[in-house]
RNA sequence: GCCGGAGUGGCGGAAUGGUAGACGCGCACGACUCAAAAUCGUGUAUCGCAAGGUGUGGAGGUUCAAGUCCUCUCUCCGGCACCA
């Protein structure tokens, strides 16, 4: 049976705290600022199951905590609501993406409101809502202005079930799509692209600002790949072809010191089809070679597994720059086209990939010493020093409905006019079909009273609508998912200025995100929105170089049969009846208590009970309120504990810290006072049971505007110590002394025990070490 | 292959170089009950009747003292991957 009635009270204080406006946020804070940020999730169809919440309770404790602190807090939720299982919903349903997209958030809303979490409402966002899409289109049209957005018609990864093309960072590690597990294939589409890759080295460095957790990162770091090197050119020999057989081919490597090791050049089958293009005539099989190459690298995009290497002698040679040897070209399938310049030296020596290939096809092995430095090499040999990086630039298009639109148009030539900003937003226009074209064009295409646009090009080159006007057609692509989650922390600051995405004076306080909670997004949101920050920075949007200044990552929840939780699984738990069957505040406890909070945890639905057992001994203490206390250390350990573990998002050891307080507390006395105390360090984690205690203790206002409590220095010492005799190490019994006894004392008191006269009697002890209040090691 | 993270009871896990296993779950026994659930109490690493010994993946090392530091090694998880 529950003590606590939950069904009765926390709805009634939720009630509470909402016609309080407990949870508002001034525009502009009063005190010391806080901005606690969840990663805010795409609405899906299936609603929360347990794990969802796990970030969000962990962000309402931060920041009840701190508002007890004397912090005004900015702690906002929002949509993002764009992206491809919407639309696939829409398109299996027959239903506007916008009215799954609002069932569900309703849907998530309703869900998230009976945990109590403490989130301003006023600030909500949606990613897909015009007046917030208008400043993503904005940012776009910035990127444009400032050179850092680009059409391409490379080849680019492109999921033939998705019918869209995918950037890097959508791609699985074996070459499938992160969405859907079909292989992805490299497809030329005509893309607009991000030239993140100006970032880099920015982002790189900046990194070091960052209060991050150390592997993040390094996945950061090994993402952006910095790699120095140098390239140099090989001058050709023996081509056939329209040019005068002066050609040469520049390679790049990280090695220039093993230059004369170099036995051979080896290029990839992109170069060699670039050559063919230009008119290159070559000896037989090495055509049907490059093809047959590219056909394997375009089906085979399973970077997992190393294929066998392969490769055929050119007819063309090269004089190694060093040496001045006339050494032979190979078209090689482990050269690869995107990667440096496409060609490399080969140093079988010194590269076991050179070494493998060499022996395969019987090309020389040269050994050398290595007592040139880079530097050296490329001031001899016209060399030139070059920073590569592994990190390619953005691929910023998707050929799909459920997106932001471009603020793109171009005239009857082709060329591009970003729309005035005066015009902003581009709405996304009503469709009859939803379903992917798959040849590339988006279902916007198919809109030709959409696409077809009359207007004129101001004197800014922007274009302006006029029904007057010349046609111009407007882009069909749309942003990827990624665009919105780019920027959104900004707009919760100011989520309804249609003048600015965020007013100057507003961002200046409120900026960096202090705390951002979420899951894994190493390499892709957190990226994406670092970069997307650096260059708001670079045009005085915002006012600080990094987004986030330290980050905390969740570990998931996984079913209690140790799988993800899945309805393909069967093995969803949802929050809904764990509070229906326990109350909030033991979803909230048990899911902070169950493990340590980065760490992935199975649920367990036996051990939730004790979680409940600890809440229900909490509110039954009310009726063990005495007149005396022998708890108050304790009282003001915990408090110090208590204190110190929501800083560091410790909350399991926090909370296990107030049970064994709780467990005191049944077995001694105790004041209304320490009671008090309890319930205030409670009720971020607990804050409807705390709420309704803090009451029924006699108080008008509520407990999540009480200060939090100092602890007492003075009462945190101990009356007595419990020491531990080691005698060489080994423990021998314990004894017990005054609290912060002299050593002298320590060492006299011990030789009265048990455990001294039986090991070391009589004996002089040949060293003695004492541990304040711990321990006494003998050492005999 | 490279880079991270982690290996502690039946389980989740705790331990500023200082009594390993806190706290919780589970389990066993007991109380209450006609009975069960709930609740409360006691116990619960392991070997041993005991004295005592052994124990934090494994092997070494540093130290008065090692789960913690160092070297080597095994296993699991995550990221990246023919990146020149």
């Amino acid at each position: 049976m529950k003590l606590y009635d939950y069904k009765k009270f926390d709805a009634y204080w939720q009630e509470k705290w909402k016609e309080n406006k407990i949870y508002e946020t001034p525009k502009l804070p009063h005190n010391k600022k806080i901005y606690v940020l969840d990663m805010f999730p795409y609405p899906s169809g299936e609603g929360l199951h347990v794990g969802h919440p796990k970030g969000y309770i962990a962000t309402d404790i931060y920041s009840r905590f701190k508002r007890m602190n004397g912090f005004d807090v900015l702690h906002p939720m929002g949509w993002d609501a764009f992206g491809l299982p919407a639309e696939q919903f829409a398109i299996k349903n027959k239903m506007h993406p916008r009215m799954s997209v609002e069932q569900n958030i309703s849907n998530f809303k309703k869900q998230l409101s009976h945990l109590g979490l403490d989130y301003d409402w006023s600030r909500e966002i949606n990613t897909t809502d015009p007046k917030f899409y208008k400043w993503t289109q904005w940012i776009f049209t910035k990127l444009y202005e400032k050179g850092l957005a680009y059409e391409s018609n490379a080849p680019i990864n492109w999921c033939p079930t998705c019918k869209t093309g995918l950037a890097n960072e959508d791609v699985n590690a074996d070459g499938t799509c992160e969405r859907c597990d079909t292989k992805v294939e490299k497809k030329p589409i005509r893309q607009w692209v991000l030239k993140i890759t100006d970032y880099a080295d920015r982002m790189l460095k900046d990194l070091d600002l960052l209060q991050w957790p150390e592997g993040v990162k390094l996945a950061q770091k090994n993402w952006i790949g910095r790699s120095e090197g140098a390239e140099f050119d090989f001058k050709l020999t023996d081509v056939k072809d329209h040019t005068d057989g002066q050609m040469s081919v520049k390679i790049f490597t990280t090695r220039a010191d093993t230059l004369y090791g170099a036995t051979f050049v080896a290029i990839s089958a992109e170069t060699a089809k670039i050559w063919f293009d230009a008119g290159w005539e070559t000896i037989d099989g090495v055509k049907e070679y490059v093809l047959n190459t590219l056909e394997e690298q375009k089906k085979e995009n399973d970077y997992s597994v190393v294929p066998e290497k392969t490769g055929v002698y050119s007819g063309i040679n090269a004089i190694n720059p060093a040496t001045g040897e006339k050494i032979p070209v190979w078209v090689a399938n482990y050269v690869l086209g995107g990667v440096g310049t496409g060609a490399i030296m080969a140093v079988p020596a010194h590269d076991e990939r050179d070494l493998e290939f060499a022996k395969k096809y019987n090309l020389p092995i040269k050994e050398i010493d290595l007592d040139k430095t880079i530097d050296e090499m490329v001031k001899k040999f016209n060399g030139k020093k070059v920073v590569r990086y592994k990190m390619e630039d953005w691929v910023f298009a998707r050929q799909r409905y459920w997106g932001e639109p471009f603020p793109v148009v171009r005239d009857k030539t082709g060329k591009v006019y970003m729309v005035d900003e005066s015009e902003l937003p581009v709405l996304l226009p009503e469709v009859e079909s939803y379903e992917p074209t798959g040849t590339g064009e988006s279902p916007l295409a198919a809109i030709t009273e959409w696409v077809n646009v009359k207007g004129y090009i101001t004197e800014k080159g922007t274009f302006k609508q006029s029904s007057d006007g010349e046609i111009f057609t407007r882009e069909t692509n749309t942003m990827p998912q990624w665009a919105g989650s780019s920027w959104y922390y900004l707009r919760f600051l100011d989520p309804d200025n249609d003048k600015a995405l965020v007013s100057p004076e507003i961002e200046k306080v409120w900026q960096p995100v202090d705390v951002y909670v979420g899951g894994d997004h190493a390499t892709r949101h957190l990226i994406y929105a670092r970069f997307w920050h650096k260059f708001l920075y670079d045009i005085g949007a915002v006012s600080t170089v990094e987004p986030f200044s330290r980050l905390e990552f969740l570990g998931f929840i996984l079913a209690e049969d140790g799988r993800k939780m899945s309805k393909r699984w069967g093995n969803i738990i949802n929050p809904d009846d764990v509070v229906n069957e326990y109350g909030a505040d033991t979803l909230r406890v048990y899911e902070m208590f169950m493990a340590p909070f980065d760490q992935t945890a199975a649920w367990s639905t036996t051990s939730i009970k004790g979680s409940d057992k600890f809440l229900d001994r909490v509110y039954n203490l009310r009726n063990k309120i005495g007149s005396t206390s022998t708890v108050l250390n304790d009282v003001h350990k915990t408090i110090k504990k208590v204190t110190e573990d929501i800083e560091k998002f410790k909350f399991n050891t926090a909370i296990s810290a107030m049970m064994i307080l709780v467990n005191k507390m049944e077995e001694e006395s105790f004041t209304k006072e320490d009671y008090s105390l309890l319930i205030m360090i409670l009720a971020p984690f607990a804050p409807h049971i705390s709420e309704q205690l803090w009451n029924e203790l006699g108080n008008t206002t509520s407990v999540h505007k009480t200060d939090w409590p100092k602890y007492d220095e003075s009462k945190l010492v101990e009356e007595n110590a419990t020491i531990s005799i080691q005698i060489n190490g080994k423990l021998r019994g314990t004894f017990v002394v005054p609290f912060n006894s002299e050593d002298i004392v320590v060492s006299e008191e011990v030789k009265k025990t048990e455990g001294y006269k039986k090991y070391v009697g009589e004996q002089e002890p040949k060293k003695v070490i004492i541990v304040k209040n711990r321990i006494i090691n003998i050492v005999i």
